[in-house]
DNA sequence: ATGGTAGCGCTGCTA
């Protein structure tokens, strides 16, 4: 089983890439982030042309995010499952039953700004996401929770800690809230697997040349319960596709994320 | 040099 998480940054602009990079990598399922689609322009004939089911989870402009699957694709849920507790209107979760696993995409808020109100909601969104695993998901159970975290889990996943220091992305509250999710028995396999840092990074700015730079964080993150965790023989990040060239374009300004499991 | 790039969409916001 190959799974993939990749943050497209507009799946209408990045659709020929998609395409190429599906057709090359061969995903089983693949979470796709921040596709600025409604679900409508969801193109989802192009890619059951390609075998996969798709579901997807959008308003147009902002934000929207998807799950591919060719190996199954049920009980699709759209946001959380208790929309009480987050703000609706922004459309960052999608849950699937992809072979057996519950899959879920995920595109944590920005937050923009440490202590603004966008950072307050961003620990709430990261603390209602710990509370989903909690009542959908079972103890034992096959669970990955991919997606663009926008959280750098320690001072490794950054090109330069001290510059960093304290802003957001990497702050001591972001950091605990996202520790909250992965208690809920989650395991970082990318970074069990690439323990040395800097990186391997999955995000860079678009300005300055900071991808040629090596300026970039490793906020993309794929995170599976034990039951998978302990299946997996290769974790890593696509940085080829993050280059301009081959596939024709702009990239995105992340790169996918590809996890290999035994079965 | 207090900037820069990209997407959406047509004005300025979001990242």
């Amino acid at each position: 089983m190959r799974l993939a998480t990749w943050n497209v940054n507009s799946l209408k602009a990045r659709l020929t890439r998609v395409e190429a990079w599906v057709g090359a990598h061969q995903p089983d399922v693949l979470c796709l982030q921040e596709t600025k689609a409604t679900d409508a322009a969801f193109p989802s004939a192009a890619f059951a042309a390609l075998g996969y089911e798709s579901a997807h989870h959008g308003s147009g402009r902002w934000n929207g995010v998807a799950i591919l699957s060719r190996v199954g694709l049920d009980e699709v849920q759209p946001g959380f499952h208790d929309e009480d507790r987050v703000d609706a209107s922004e459309p960052r979760l999608l849950s699937a039953t992809c072979a057996g696993a519950r899959i879920l995409s995920a595109y944590v808020p920005n937050g923009r700004a440490v202590g603004s109100p966008f950072y307050e909601a961003k620990l709430v969104w990261l603390a209602h996401l710990r509370q989903e695993l909690d009542s959908t998901c079972a103890a034992g159970s096959d669970v990955a929770v991919c997606g663009d975290f926008n959280v750098a889990p320690d001072d490794r996943d950054v090109w330069d800690p001290g510059s960093l220091d304290g802003a957001t992305h990497v702050s001591q509250a972001e950091r605990e809230a996202l520790r909250g999710v992965v208690a809920w028995g989650l395991r970082d396999v990318v970074r069990e697997l690439t323990p040395d840092g800097p990186g391997p990074f999955s995000w860079w700015d678009y300005r300055g040349g900071a991808f040629h730079k090596g300026e970039g964080m490793r906020i993309d993150l794929a995170l599976l319960s034990e039951s998978l965790a302990r299946r997996v023989r290769l974790a890593y990040v696509d940085r080829e596709e993050r280059k301009r060239g081959a596939s024709g374009g702009v990239p995105s300004d992340h790169a996918p994320v590809v996890v290999e499991m035994e079965c």
